[in-house]
DNA sequence: TGATAAATAGACAGACCTGTCTGTATATCA
DNA sequence: TGATATACAGACAGGTCTGTCTATTTATCA
């Protein structure tokens, strides 16, 4: 019934490293949900760890797309399209499925910034802020680059903070200060 | 020589927890490193999760000691006491000890927000939380609440991104864009 | 149909983990 | 000195984990 056992095994495997994290998510979990043999696994996968670098690199390429489908759809202008990054924020936080951004969770339970997991997890970081880069670019903003980590770090925050404390709040209040950090970044210097 | 073998405990396994992860590190490893016995461990802690606990609530009292003092010495006016907080943040990140935020990584690694040790995160964000307001407050804020939390949104995004990427440039922009948050907060509303 | 590839269940080794227990040594204080 | 509490080293039980192996069954496709 599944389109691949490879594909099934990914998806399971991105569900359970959400709801429970890498190290705490065994494969015989894994397996166990998915309902298939260890030896298929480990005919598709090296490793515990190739699994892991696997569903990432899946769930890297999903967010981009989405991302650049979403927004693309959404936004008119440059500055909406900077905007919509931040308008499903809280419909992510609100799903009951929501536990944090894979990627910050990678690089926790992974510490060291040599192993592929955690590099892997910075890559994604650094891909999603070239993204933002290009729409500040577009968008006219004074320093794109600089406008751009700054929304990240809006982002990650607020991504954190629905994980640890729960709730939605998070969302609107990354979504007004992206709009007062975007006007100062595009408008005309206020005072000079 | 150690004042008192639970405070050491404590020190050890906070170095190690942050290194490594809560899961991912063992209490033997901890043992080892402190010079201590397992029965000593035992008698001072019920289990290794009230040793966990017992760690984030000393680091949770050093924290907001910290910055209560740090703040408070540093800032002349409120406004000031506000900009202090992502004054310190690039010596942070610089420190080779640094490993990202314990209580952020002390969710990921106990997703259930009924686990204690969750539990112990989120209300730690919610006590820092309650300081920046108060600060936004006597700063004269218009909505203390919401800078206070927009504030918490780029110093939590700055962690996690110095944690996953590296490096400090994360609390340059951190700074900069809390000077903006902060401007656009507390001067009078820009078009009305 | 028959041959080849892929998936199955489940046992297993070897490592690691937490928490308990024992018996001995050391420190503290009357 | 003697009594009591604390710390020690280290073995141990019972569990979990990853990854390997075997022997059997199911698909696929000519």
């Amino acid at each position: 019934m599944p389109a691949s056992r490879r594909e099934h095994l990914l998806d399971t495997a991105i569900d359970l490293f959400s709801e429970q994290g890498y190290r705490a998510t065994g494969i015989d979990t894994i397996l166990a949900k998915a309902g298939v043999a260890k030896m298929t696994l480990y005919n598709h996968f090296k490793s515990k760890d190739e699994l892991i670098l696997a569903a990432l690199r899946r769930v890297d390429e999903r967010t981009r797309a989405h991302f650049a489908e979403e927004i693309s759809r959404r936004g008119a202008t440059p500055e909406d399209r900077l905007r919509a990054v931040f308008d499903d924020l809280e419909r992510w936080f609100a799903d009951p499925a929501f536990n944090g951004c894979l990627f910050i969770k990678a690089a926790a339970d992974y510490p060291d910034a040599r192993d592929p997991i955690h590099a892997l997890a910075a890559e994604h970081k650094r891909l999603i802020r070239q993204f933002l880069e290009g729409l500040a670019r577009e968008a006219a903003a004074r320093d794109p680059a600089g406008l751009a980590q700054q929304l990240q770090l809006l982002f990650d925050g607020a991504t954190v903070q629905a994980q640890v404390c729960g709730g939605t709040e998070a969302a609107l209040q990354a979504r007004t200060a992206a709009e007062t950090l975007i006007q100062a970044a595009i408008r005309p210097l206020p005072q000079s």
